[in-house]
DNA sequence: CATAGCCGCCTTTTT
DNA sequence: GGCGGCTATG
């Protein structure tokens, strides 16, 4: 160990050192945090703490893993607990379900899932699905949960017509995840916090199991994250939280920066330690991330400190459209390798999946191998979800969104109106649709033939249900032949091989569960597959190209990187309220410095000047965060070729800006000039407006009239 | 009851 | 552009 400590950093050293209290580690891109933390666990470790009393919270799966391995070669092995907030929550849960008011076998809502509850929740408040659409309702309830307000306490303080519906609509949404027994994302995180703050008794042991409580990423915590984070170290006080305020991308989804900005405030005797020194990226690189974040105003000052000298290879390149973007990128990836790069060491980030696609047929175009790090694509599959399904009733039979799902695939002859009946019946007599399946003899209004299929079905799911101990992967594979989904799929010819491999690959990946959990059972299996992210995907030893979004790119780096798509629009994406709301700008400003502080030597940014979106044409507007950057624009880009033939005479009648202009816009109404890029036809100007929105306009459209006092 | 085809709609980012 | 839902048809 002393060894181990002489390679560290004065600053590393004194965080992986520090003994007892809360420790803040404020660390910059490219730091060596996960180091600093790992070595932290094994120190700990070496200090006579019982692995069994640490408890480290990534921010994903994948990351905790990577953490396991680190930790276990140096010497740190088993025993400690390492795993993301949910994970950790869906054990606890399970563990004192009784004491949270819930059934341990419950099942964990995905998206799709919390949609289909919602749709219904909306149906069942009679509101029209147009004004309350399901998804932004989702949005609302997360937000409140995130925020840990339940249905209860929001009906009581809602005043105006729309909270008043969305009370309603939250309390129906609760209602029916309740009788499903189904918690979705943001319940595990609120049944948690509640749990620890209300049950003295359960705190009090965790506390006592958790001696040590270590948190990375923790500027993208939300609220009730840090509730949980606050209560697991109530009687000790032995939090050390990591993380760079600079890389907080998930505010949208309730992270709140003030967690990290607050922590000191929250615990006055924390040892806070600064790592500032970057030993992932060329000098340059760092300097144009540098140069990027200090446009945003709301943050803590920090230095990046560069420890490796310049590279030559930073590009900021225009194309005319996409599909020329996306083989410019796979012509400089074919450079590299000619050169001597390795596939593994080149990523390419975007910021929304869609773009994905260009990409992926120029690089099949030139034959370069390629990864797209998407983790729950494969559990989006109908034939996974078809299996899972079936897994998922066994679990819990009260989950009715996974019996509607599979009670007629394959095709049984039990239909939609057969359903109704028995939907009906389940409403009327107060019982769960599996419930109501079990007493079909009952129901008057079905057929005898109908009442005969179900029964078949029913003592199918029965005969499962009464061996569901021992290996999960075992237990798969008989309920895919047994249910006739294997036969179905066989019956489909060349079209379904296809399905049946991945089917196999499920099943493979069982064996690893059943060969890698701690305590393997079909429950905990079934639940931790819920919790699979993006990053779960990224195979890095896999000799092929990353592709991924600039949010799956956190905690990534690669030796060479492409950063596509850097245009008004998309990034900041048109989505956010950039323009109006500082904050949402500063995040998507954020989002381009976690991308650019990825690379190691060689940065590649681009944008297109022609993009389709949702089928149509459109002219782009660079991004106004390229004239942030040191570089700037690159006017003289390689494809820089003749798109315009009246783009000389335009030029000329061009009118040029000066900083500080005054201007008027058609809508925007005044403002001043702040920047100025002189490009002919295609010059950008920034104005900033006196609504106190600043805008990135392309001269030739703005229409501007210049203002003379 | 299954399926094909058409219409309309759209939170981008994800645990 | 793509998916989900609705409808018409076998």
């Amino acid at each position: 160990m002393d060894e181990i400590l002489q390679q560290l950093t004065p600053s590393q050293r004194k965080a992986v050192c520090h003994k007892e209290g809360p420790l803040l580690v404020i660390a910059g891109p490219g730091s060596g945090k996960t180091r600093v933390i790992t070595h932290r666990i094994a120190a700990l470790i070496e200090a006579g703490v019982r692995p069994y009393n640490i408890c480290a919270i990534t921010f994903t799966n994948k990351a905790a893993e990577e953490m396991r391995q680190r930790a276990f070669t140096l010497g740190a092995s088993g025993g400690a607990h390492i795993s993301t907030f949910h994970s950790l929550c869906v054990r606890i849960l399970r563990r004192y379900a009784s004491q949270a008011e819930i059934k341990p076998n419950f099942s964990i809502y995905d998206e799709s899932d919390q949609i289909r509850c919602m749709k219904q929740a909306v149906k069942d408040c009679r509101l029209d699905a147009g004004n309350f659409s399901p998804a932004r309702m989702l949005g609302a309830v997360s937000t409140l949960k995130n925020k840990l307000i339940d249905a209860e306490s929001f009906r009581n303080e809602a005043e105006d017509f729309f909270t008043t519906r969305l009370s309603e609509i939250y309390l129906a949404y609760q209602n029916i995840l309740g009788e499903r027994n189904g918690l979705d994302f943001d319940d595990l995180l609120m049944k948690t916090a509640f749990l620890l703050e209300d049950c003295p008794d359960v705190c009090d042991e965790l506390n006592e199991r958790f001696k040590f409580l270590l948190i990375d990423e923790y500027q993208d915590t939300n609220h009730a994250q840090y509730r949980i984070a606050k209560a697991l170290v109530s009687r000790h006080n032995n939090i050390c939280a990591t993380g760079d305020p600079d890389q907080s991308i998930y505010r949208w989804r309730g992270a709140d920066i003030r967690n990290i900005l607050a922590f000191e405030h929250d615990w006055p005797d924390a040892t806070v330690v600064k790592l500032e020194e970057n030993f992932r990226s060329a000098a340059n690189i760092l300097a144009e991330a540098d140069a990027l974040i200090a446009y945003n105003r709301n943050r803590k000052q920090k230095k990046l400190v560069p420890t490796k000298p310049a590279s030559r290879d930073v590009s900021i390149t225009a194309c005319e459209d996409e599909i020329r973007e996306a083989q410019a990128v796979a012509q400089q990836i074919n450079e590299l390798a000619k050169q001597g790069a390795s596939l593994k060491d080149i990523a390419v980030f975007y910021r929304v999946n869609a773009m994905s696609r260009v990409l992926e047929e120029a690089l099949l175009h030139n034959q370069i191998s390629y990864q797209i790090v998407r983790g729950i694509e494969f559990y989006r599959r109908r034939e996974i979800r078809d299996l899972l399904a079936y897994l998922k009733i066994l679990v819990n039979p009260d989950d009715e969104i996974a019996l509607l799902r599979i009670i007629n695939i394959p095709a049984r002859g039990i239909g939609k109106v057969t359903i109704e009946k028995v939907q009906n019946y389940a409403a009327r007599h107060k019982v769960s649709f599996y419930e109501a399946l079990k007493k079909v003899e009952n129901i008057e209004a079905l057929s005898k033939a109908a009442k005969a299929k179900i029964l078949v079905f029913v003592s199918m799911i029965e005969k499962f249900r009464k061996d569901m101990s021992g290996p999960v992967a075992q237990l798969s594979e008989r309920v895919f032949n047994e249910s006739g989904l294997a036969q179905s799929l066989q019956a489909a010819g060349p079209e379904g091989q296809n399905d049946l491999e991945n089917v196999g690959e499920l099943i493979n990946a069982a064996t690893q569960y059943d060969q890698n959990a701690e305590e393997p059972s079909l429950l905990d299996y079934i639940q931790q597959i819920s919790l699979f992210s993006d990053t779960d995907a990224y195979d890095a030893s896999s000799e092929s190209v990353s592709l991924m979004t600039l949010h799956a790119a956190k905690g990534l780096e690669f030796e060479n990187v492409f950063i596509v798509g850097i245009e008004e629009g998309l990034l900041p994406h048109e989505r956010t309220n950039a323009s109006e709301d500082e904050d949402e700008l500063e995040e998507e400003r954020r989002l381009l410095f976690v991308g650019i502080t990825r690379a190691k030597s060689g940065l590649h940014i681009s944008y297109s000047r022609y993009r389709t979106v949702r089928g149509q044409l459109l002219r782009t507007i660079p991004s106004r965060f390229l004239l942030e950057l040191l570089s700037g624009i690159d006017e003289q880009s390689e494809d820089n070729i003749d798109y315009d033939d009246n783009d000389d005479v335009d030029c000329e009648d061009m009118p040029c800006f000066e900083l500080g202009q005054l201007v008027r816009h058609k809508t925007f109404g005044l403002g001043r000039v702040q920047k100025y890029i002189d490009m002919g036809q295609n010059s950008v100007i920034v104005v900033k407006f006196n609504s106190g929105m600043t805008k990135s306009l392309m001269v030739q459209y703005a229409n501007l009239s210049k203002i003379d006092l």
